[in-house]
DNA sequence: CCATGTTTTGACCAACTGGTAAAATCACGC
DNA sequence: GCGTGATTTTACCAGTTGGTCAAAACATGG
């Protein structure tokens, strides 16, 4: 998953500068356009924090987590952590930067110029392996979500917006030239979002239903050939 | 969906009685065996908090709701709310109740008889309207699963598994008798699991990506002909 | 070893949390 | 309209919550 801890681009407004979602700066001296770079130990820290923030919020989601659980987790006092980052809503936004950025690459990755088939299949791949290796990063999406997005709303109306859009005039340029069936492309995405992210966010339920039986290599081929159903013509 | 909040059947331990997620009973006269009618003013009160809950525990979970939203969102002051449900996990527990029963009846309903393509189908569709008409509900029980099912793990490894077993076994059985394609029946219900309640759950993203596009008609056209692409010899 | 800046801690706070107890109010059959 | 049980409210509590602050401990280059 993605380095650092930096603004990621997309996330900041229209008028320029790191706002909305980081309208609030994440260290004592790091003001928007001045920051000495960071020690070891922050490093080390930081990223305690970020996992054990990613661990708990995935869990319970923005309102039901604690910074107390996060301090259990990351073994950092509570005020500690507040001296990294400076309010729980920090880490959480944070954490929401960092996987939205790695969320929409593979999305921006199609190539037009490839194999229509063989584009979809692997990103729907890619994104079970996701979902397979980095779980709780789909859990904490997932959550705030399903809360209502309050926090990356405007990342929804925009960003994803559009890349999905272009995502849609790419399946339909296929469609068009008959290199794949005829198919919704927006419900297209939803049903490979859907379909993929399950594995993660209802782990749990899928591993009760299964007994021992893994989910993955099952459920990777299972993916594979309902997209291949419906998209060779 | 189902009325009244005696104790589902399938919640019940198997050795008998209302326990496990219905431990603590609901109602201060209200002992396992004997219980008076309820009175309409009872019942009124009891379902606006029913509807209260729903309305905060879907979006917040368990940890992340207060009793203090409910007496909200219902009403009804907190003592009062204490007065019909003797906790806030109560109240919860009773919600995911009176949801797994309509949760998991189509899935019975399915008729070994029928069509298959049909029967399937119809399932789906059914699964379709309940995102569309209870997104709560589907929220609800998102956030339960996605937080590691601590308070209905039992069910999923006992009536869970056993509902989706007999599903599989009559997946596997049409496949033979070459009624439909050869597909893994448990990753089957998976995905028209995921890709129906996506609608409900992640109906923020889905409107945010559409614009001003209802979601519904198309996307059930969507997931049917997904299906039917599957699942057609 | 000292000085300076960095990191960590302990003590604390006001707001909020789920829940309780008892008194007050209400509704309804007589 | 009266009494009894059902319902609602008021006042309250102990534990938890996110967050602050100043002091203490630490690191590190000179």
């Amino acid at each position: 998953m993605s380095q650092g801890i930096a603004c990621p681009k997309f996330l900041t407004d229209r008028k320029g500068g790191c706002s909305l979602l980081f309208a609030r700066h994440c260290f004592p001296w790091d003001d928007e356009f001045m920051s000495k770079p960071e020690t070891p130990i922050q490093k080390k820290n930081r990223s305690a924090i970020m996992n054990a923030g990613l661990e708990v919020f995935s869990k319970f989601g923005f309102r039901g987590s604690t910074l107390d659980q996060i301090s259990l987790e990351s073994g950092l006092s509570k005020p500690n952590i507040l001296y990294y980052f400076k309010s729980k809503e920090v880490i959480y936004t944070t954490l929401l930067g960092e996987l939205l950025t790695d969320w929409l690459k593979p999305v921006r990755d199609i190539d037009p110029d490839g194999d229509p088939i063989a584009e979809i299949l692997g990103y729907a791949a890619h994104k079970m392996e996701m979902s397979q290796n980095y779980p709780r990063q789909s859990r904490l999406y997932a959550n705030e979500i399903i809360q209502g997005a309050p926090r990356i709303s405007n990342v929804l109306t925009s960003e994803l917006h559009e890349v999905v859009d272009k995502f849609a005039q790419l399946i339909k340029s296929w469609s068009k030239k008959g290199l794949i069936r005829d198919v919704d492309p927006h419900h297209l995405i939803f049903s490979i979002w859907a379909m993929t992210q399950h594995y993660a966010d209802f782990d749990f339920q899928v591993r009760a239903v299964l007994g021992h039986d893994d989910p993955f290599p099952k459920g990777e081929k299972h993916v594979e050939d309902m997209l291949r159903q419906m998209l060779t013509v």
